[in-house]
Formats: structure tokens, sequence, C-alpha cells
RNA sequence: GCCAGUGUGGUGAAAUUGGUAGACACGUCGGAUUCAAAAUCCGAUGCUAGCGAUAGCGUGGCGGUUCGAGUCCGCCCACUGGUACCA
């Protein structure tokens, strides 16, 4: 053996062997148990980033663990290929989506090639292959068939000056991001997809995913947003248009008696009527339309409102209330129009004290000492009915049933069970997407396009003009025959959460060309047993997801209910930033690859500096990595300066995986070091001769000790791999084993060598997962024929773990003041006895009473004395 | 705004069920080796005071529960993710 690792000759040698033996590729095996570990396939964007790295490496991780306890993985890997950034791409280097795409996808091929990922590369998928979204296309027919999928007006994101759609993102305050626009909400038709029919079953089986994180499925509970409410009907004290009134929605009917004002959107038909001929509210109700649709938008900006002079008749107590329209109640959700309880609402107070309107409490606290006092802020909790007439004195629960009933015996209201969630929009106004299965027709409305024309075939040779998608252009691609007669392509495309909600089930199939999925197969590997993937995706992806998996289950494509048994969301990678400010105020950010860092005399940072000019730049503090603050660590460069295996191992032991993990090149070099102490003590032993075979029965206190220390760390990481998924405390175990290794192992007989040589190959074994190229190699120096990717997972040995001595602490009023070694299993009786006869504890105990002592065996004894 | 997280030494972090705060690693300092350096090896390293034994303080802030709180509860601050057309 080489007495030095040198990572790039090792890493060749191992990713040739797994590449010849074709040990990733995996078949249906009813005779072994299987195991899908699945990892969220990469938008091509044209590089790996270190958030890939992290994602691949757990997945990768896992599934090489899996693999050692004898299970059948599959682990494979794809593309998700229809986006955005791929038109902005082909705009800016005047060239093609498809072509950049492909291009990308070569590239980021060899990259996951180069750090030893092993992907069952047979499965491997592109969702802008037509072979791919031709069962996607099919498969919404089947959903338009089943009445799942319907038309309607929908608002979005409207550049007038390049007269084109623009995504929440490309809203930059409030302005289009090339024109500069100031962007109009603009309402056009679109295809939408029921989700609310599965809203009822997308909550409750969320409570069968025990594997799944707490937060992630809270998350979701919210977003889907189950309520019990009453939905109340408001007459119009005068018709407007044939208009007698209209409904709102609340949970808190209990308020309904403080109800001084309703607000509806500026699309509400009613704002819309009155507008004809109110020239204020018209030219408010045109103002509202300057504004982006996203929510977190709509939320910052400022409460705006006009009194519509109309007013409506209070169901209850027939008064008169006002009507304003407000800008920020939304058409698209509920009914669009929202009862107001300043009172008890904070921002119907907000909004009542900016345009002075009443604010009349009828809540008053179930305990009367609580805080409430309405002139200062809305009382937003639960109470006791006041200033609501024959409902004064009832609670919630009381006040909420009587009025409900009152409504629903007037004809007024009756008890509804609401969702938050709203159904899934899918069209999208660009190219590089799914063409919508669907023709129009001349005389109106439309038809699916039927499965002989499928695939609607999206042309490649394109060229982008930047405003108008490629397909809405070209008026011959939009021409079609149905049975002879003349219809239309629809010339929008599907939203691309579409291809990333069922591609972990083509996967099972992959090269199926007469079905979406092969029912059997399919069948043999869903559930995913392991998905893991970032947290940003924890409510939409995941959602539309588990909606995908629940319609094709109901098309008879799937059994089971759910398609990820359990999940893992790690965090981001973050590095530092550097930059300067430039006299015009604009600023230059440098990589961390670029700077030299000067330290003071503890190690923190002081100065840093350019490190080909010398130029001083400020130190801007640790974010995301990204591009446009220029601190992306290329993984490229990482594994050619310190090879694959360093970068997997730096990247598992800085962080537990759900945490932010920060690059740091330090760090890298740590982990480059250890692999090459694990090298040269592997060289050491075997250097020294031929072990004996082990004989446990003999063994000095000091072999004793490392054996245990062996079977702790076996038990230890395979705890961390396989329960807890904490990575780091997993690597942090096996460099302690090997600090105990050098420190303490003895190479002068046979017998010792057998102990020093079971605590190696453990530590091969527990590491092969995370650094698989240094394991292969040295799993063969070190005589094994079998390689290590097929090797079994080292057991334990119960008899090795057994301990004599334990350190108990002892505190005195909960302060450590003593440290006793005593026997394994020592009574409670004889601990307390040893514990007040310390020295250091009777100096802390004396002159006072002892009034209490607390002993936890083999952990520790408190006295508690004043 | 709303929903969900996170906050521990100079740094990344550990502490799995309420029981020794800081494992492991980086950095820094000291030493060995070397003509010298790199690499490697050994030792020290939470902060403050003290030569030292040791003592006090210490897990974002304020308060609470408990014999005992990084861990549980309440309020607050800062940062991060999502917010339905970025993926």
């Amino acid at each position: 053996m080489e007495e030095q690792y040198h990572p790039s000759t090792v890493e060749k040698i191992a990713q040739e062997y797994w590449k010849d033996s074709h040990c990733f590729e995996v078949t249906e095996d009813p005779d072994k148990e299987k195991f899908y570990c699945l990892a969220m396939f990469p938008y091509p964007s044209g590089k790996l980033h270190m958030g890939h790295v992290r994602n691949y490496t757990i997945t990768d991780v896992i599934s090489r663990y899996q693999r050692m306890l004898g299970k059948n993985v599959l682990h494979p890997m794809g593309w998700d290929a229809f986006g955005l950034p791929a038109e902005n791409a082909a705009i800016q280097n005047n060239t093609a989506p498809a072509k950049w795409t492909y291009s990308n996808i070569d590239y980021m091929k060899q990259q996951l090639n180069s750090l030893g990922f092993g992907f069952d590369w047979k499965r491997e998928l592109a969702t802008c292959q037509p072979s791919y979204y031709k069962w996607e296309q099919w498969f919404f027919t089947r959903l338009y068939e089943k009445g799942l999928v319907y038309k309607k007006m929908a608002t979005v994101n409207w550049d007038p000056i390049d007269q084109t759609v623009l995504a929440n993102e490309q809203v930059v305050d409030g302005k289009g991001w090339r024109s500069g626009a100031v962007v109009e909400r603009k309402e056009i038709p679109q295809w939408f997809i029921k989700i609310t029919d599965y809203a009822e079953e997308l909550l409750s089986s969320l409570d069968e995913l025990p594997n799944w994180p707490e937060q992630v499925k809270t998350m979701q509970r919210n977003w889907i947003g189950k309520s019990k409410g009453v939905e109340i009907n408001f007459d119009l004290s005068n018709p407007i248009e044939g208009i007698k009134g209209f409904d709102v929605y609340t949970t808190r009917p209990d308020t309904l008696m403080g109800v001084t004002y309703v607000s509806i959107a500026a699309e509400h038909p009613i704002a819309l009527a009155l507008a004809k001929d109110n020239a204020e509210l018209s030219e408010f109700i045109k103002d509202c339309k300057k504004q982006s649709v996203s929510e977190a938008d709509m939320s910052a900006a400022e409460k705006r409102g006009i009194d519509t002079g109309l007013t409506a008749v209070h169901p209850l107590s027939n008064e008169p209330v006002a009507i304003w329209v407000a800008n920020y109640v939304l058409m698209d959700y509920g009914s669009g129009a929202v009862m107001a309880v300043p009172a008890h609402d904070e921002r119907d107070y907000e909004f009542a004290q900016k345009f002075n309107l009443d604010i009349k409490q009828v809540i008053k606290p179930t305990k009367p000492d609580d805080d409430c006092d309405i002139s200062q802020e809305a009382y937003t909790e639960k109470g006791i009915l006041v200033n609501s007439g024959e409902f004064n004195g009832l609670d919630f629960q009381q006040a909420f049933d009587a009025i409900a009933q009152k409504l629903n015996a007037l004809g007024k209201g009756k008890v509804t069970t609401n969702f938050r969630l709203r159904d899934w929009g899918v069209s999208r106004q660009r190219y590089w997407g799914t063409p919508i299965p669907m023709f129009n027709l001349p005389e109106g409305g439309e038809i699916a396009v039927p499965f002989e024309k499928l695939p609607v075939l999206l042309p490649e040779d394109v060229e982008m003009d930047g405003v108008q998608s490629p397909i809405k252009a070209d008026a011959d691609w939009r021409k079609a025959t149905l049975d002879g007669k003349a219809v239309e392509h629809e010339t929008d495309t599907f939203d691309t959460f579409m291809e990333s909600s069922w591609y972990y089930a083509r996967y099972t199939s992959a090269d199926l060309e007469s079905a979406m999925l092969d029912p059997n197969k399919a069948n043999y590997w869903l559930p995913v047993d392991q998905y893991v993937g970032g947290i940003e995706h924890a409510i939409l992806h995941l959602l539309y997801a588990r909606f995908f998996h629940k319609l094709m289950r109901d098309e008879g494509l799937v059994e089971c209910d759910e398609p990820f048994k359990s999940l893992l969301c790690q965090g981001m990678v973050l590095a530092e930033t550097y930059f300067r400010k430039n006299a015009d105020g604009s600023t230059d950010w440098f990589n961390p690859s670029d700077v030299t860092l000067e330290k003071d005399d503890k190690g923190k940072p002081i100065k840093a500096t350019l490190t080909a000019t010398g130029e001083i730049v400020e130190i801007g503090g640790t974010t995301k990595m990204s591009k446009s603050k220029n601190n992306g660590v290329d993984p490229q460069t990482a594994v050619g300066q310190y090879g694959a295996d360093t970068v997997r191992l730096f990247t598992m032991f800085a962080a537990p995986p759900t945490q932010t993990l920060e690059w740091n090149d330090a760090g890298v070099e740590g982990a480059s070091r250890f692999l090459r102490r694990l090298w040269k003590t592997v060289h050491g032993h075997l250097a020294a001769g031929e072990p004996a075979t082990l004989n446990t029965s003999n063994l000095t206190q000091v072999q004793q000790d490392l054996r245990r220390k062996t079977h702790e760390t076996i038990a230890k990481v395979s705890d961390d791999y396989g329960v807890r998924q904490q990575f780091n405390t997993a690597v942090a175990a096996v460099m302690e084993l090997l600090n105990d290794v050098n420190k303490y192992a003895d190479r002068s007989t046979g017998e010792t060598l057998a102990v020093e040589r079971e605590a190696i190959e453990a530590a091969i074994l527990l590491l092969a997962p995370v650094a698989p190229h240094i394991s292969h190699v040295l799993w063969e120096t070190l005589g094994h024929t079998d390689s290590v990717v097929n090797a079994q997972w080292p057991s334990i040995d119960q008899a090795a773990l057994v301990k004599s001595n334990v350190t108990i602490v002892i505190q005195v009023n909960g302060k450590v003041r003593a440290k006793i070694d005593v026997a394994n299993n020592t009574s409670k009786e004889e601990l307390e006895t040893i514990a007040k006869q310390d020295e250091n504890v009777q100096k802390f105990t004396d002159g006072k009473t002892i009034r209490k002592v607390i002993v936890i065996p083999n952990k520790l004894v408190n006295i508690v004395a004043n």
C-alpha cells in the first residue's frame, strides 16, 4: 500500500469499480426488503452548487447505509428541466432554452459522478423530454374527464410596457424587473385543478406521517387552514344593478353585533357597479390594480379604503352598516367581502382608527382582571358577549351556536367549514414548459386533446425575443385539426410544479412507453422511504406532490395513500461575504476565494484584503450562497483541491443536516487531515504485521477499553445514521475512535494487533457511506475480496460494552462540587453516603441543614442544604 | 402582516428522556521535529479575578416552573425560510 493518501487516484479506482460493476442499478426483488431513497431533483441551472452537494451527500449516505443493512436500495436521479431561468439564459446567451438545458444536464451529470454519488442512472429522466410530459398531459386530460379540472378568470401581474405576464419574482418594488413599469393586476382565463376537493384528506393524512418533521406538518395544516365558521348574508339597503346583497364568511360570528362596516374587494361586482357613476371610487379601484398579486407584497402595502356611500343591512340588528372598498380584500379569495369588527380584530381596528369609523366592543374578557382597553387596542381573545342584546353573557361557543341558529332561522346564514387552501392554478403564459393539452374551439369552449394526438410537442428550436412566448408568437403552432375541424392549441404551459409532483413515481417505470406507470413496479418501490430536500419546499412542492399522488391513486396507478414515508429537510449552505462600496453608492461583492483574512491573536477576523491587489474589503457576514452576493463556493474547485471524500465528509461533519451549513475552507482542511490520518493509521497497522484471531478472554484493561470504544462507536453511528439522521455526530464518533486507536493501540503482538484491526475495520465500515472512495480502497487493502459497498454493517458485541466504573457528579444546591469514580450500579444509599463524606462537599454543607438528597444512580447526587 | 424555524466559546458545533454546558473539529498560543519552512506529532485554550488551589459568571434578552433548565412555560429582540407565477 502507498504510504501517502492520494484522493484523485483512490477516487478513480472506486468510481471505475462502481461504474463497471453497475452496482447501483437495481431491479424489483420481492425477496429483499426494498428501500427507496430520494433526493429532490435539481433544476439544471448550469453548475452544481453546494446545496446540491449537501442534498445528494445526505441521500447517498442513507442509501449506502441501508444497502449495508442488506436492503434493495433505489437511489435515482433526474432533472427538473422546465422553468423560467432557461428562458432568461436563452435570451442572455442568444440560444434556445432546450439547448441550454441539455448542455447543463451533461455538465452537471459529470459533476455528480465526480462526487461519487451512487445513482441508478438507468432511470434518469428530464421533465422536458416528450416521453415524460406526454404522460403528464394524458393525466391532465383524465382529470378533465373526471371534472377535476376547470377554467376560470384569475389575477396575474401584468407588465404594461412589455405586454407580458410576470412571475412574482420578476416584480421588484411593484415594478417589472426589465421594463421598470408599474405592474398592474390583470384578470385572464386560466386552468385550475381542484385540490380543494382533496383538502380534507390532505389534512387528515398528515397524521399518518409520523416520520415527517412536525414543523412541516404544522405549516401544511396552517396552509390548508380548515376552519369552522358562519357564512352570513348581508342585504344591500338599495339594490344596484340587480345585486341584492353579498356573503361574508367569519370564524367569529360571536362578534357579529360589533360589526360597524363591511369591506369589499376592488373587483367586487358591487364596487364595479357603483364605480360607474362615482369618479372617485372608479379612480380608487384603478389605483388598487397597481399592486403586485403576491401576498407578502400586499400585506406590506399600506391599508387603503374608500367609503362607497352605500350601506348594507345588518342581518340581526337591521341597522345600516357602511360598505367600504379596501385594497386588502381580494376577489380571488372567499367571497371578496369581509365583515369588519374593529373592536376585536387588529387589522379592522387599525383601519377604523385611520378612517374614524365606529369601534363597538361586544366581547369582554372571561377573567375580569385580564387587560382589555378598546380605546388602546383591539381585544382579539375569545370572551363573554356584551352589548349584544339577547346574546349578552354567552361565551364563545354558546354565542357561536346561538347566533348561527338565529341567522339560519332568518335565512341569513349557515354554519360552514372553510378551507384557506385555494385551487391550484396550473396555467403559465410561458414557453419553456409542458403545453397544456387542450384544444380551443372556434365556437368557444374547449376540449381535451385526445390520447392519439399526445404528446402535444413543444418546439425546441426557437428564438426568444424576451417578451412573448415563441409558441404564442407562432400562429402556425397554434393550428390543429380535430375530426377534420380546425381547432387551436392552448398556448399556455403548465406550472413546473406539475412535473415535480410525480417524477418520484416515474423513476419506478422510467423507460415505459405504453403508460404513465407500471403499477407492479410502482407498487414495489413506492412509497419513497426517505425523501430529502430543502425546507423551502415545505409547503408548495410537498403539498402538490401529495395531492398528485392521491390523484394517481384514484386513477388506479398506485396503491399507497402518501408518496413520502419519511422526510428530511436540509438547511441552506452559507458562506462569508466581502464587499466594497463604490463612490456612486453601488456595491461590488468579492468571492471568498479571492480574499485574504487577517486575524487577531484570538483568531477573530479583523481585516480582509483582496489577495490579488491588497485592497481592503469589508466583511459582510455569512449569508446563503448566491450569485448576487458572489459568495458561491464551486464544489468542483473543492473536489479538485481536496477530493470528493473530503468535500462529502466536511458537508456531513460541519453541521447537522437540518441546520444551515457554513462553508469554511479551514474546516475543509480539517476533514482532509482526518482522512490522511486514517490512511496513515491503516498503513502503520499493516506494516506492523499480521494480526492473530481476536481472543476477547485475555485482554488488558487498555485493550478492553479500546474494544468498548469500538463497539460504543458502532452503536452510536448506527443510531445516528438510521434513527437520528445526525451525520455530524456520527463522523465525530468515528474521529474519537480513530483518536483512541492512535493513542492506545498496541502493535507489539498478533493478539493486540487483532484488537486494533477490529477498531480500524469498524472505522472504515462506519465511514464508508460518507467517504466511500477511501473506504473502498482501504477495505480492499485490508485483504477483503468483497467490495465495501456490499459489506455488511458491523454488529455490536454487547459483552464489549460492559462498564466496570462510572463517574458520579456530586452537587450541592445544584452546583457541581465533586466528581467520584464508583463501581457501576452502586446503590442509591451507598452513593448518598459517599457523597456526604466527600471533603469538598462538606466544605459547602458545613453549618447548613441538609433538607433533601436527590440520587440518580450512575449519574449524580444533589444535596439540597440551607 | 401571517405561518414555521433558528439564536450556545474567537469559529462550526455537541449535550438523544429536565441531570457534569462546550464532545468532535477549526482557529490561536506554546513545544518537538527541521538549516529553514511546509507537513506531521505533543500540550494548553469559555469569560473574569488569582502565581495557584480555587471562586464568581456563562447557552439572544427579561421573567417563571423545578432539588436541578441550553432543554419546559410566558413575554420580548434579532435573523432565516415560506407566503400560492423562482425552484
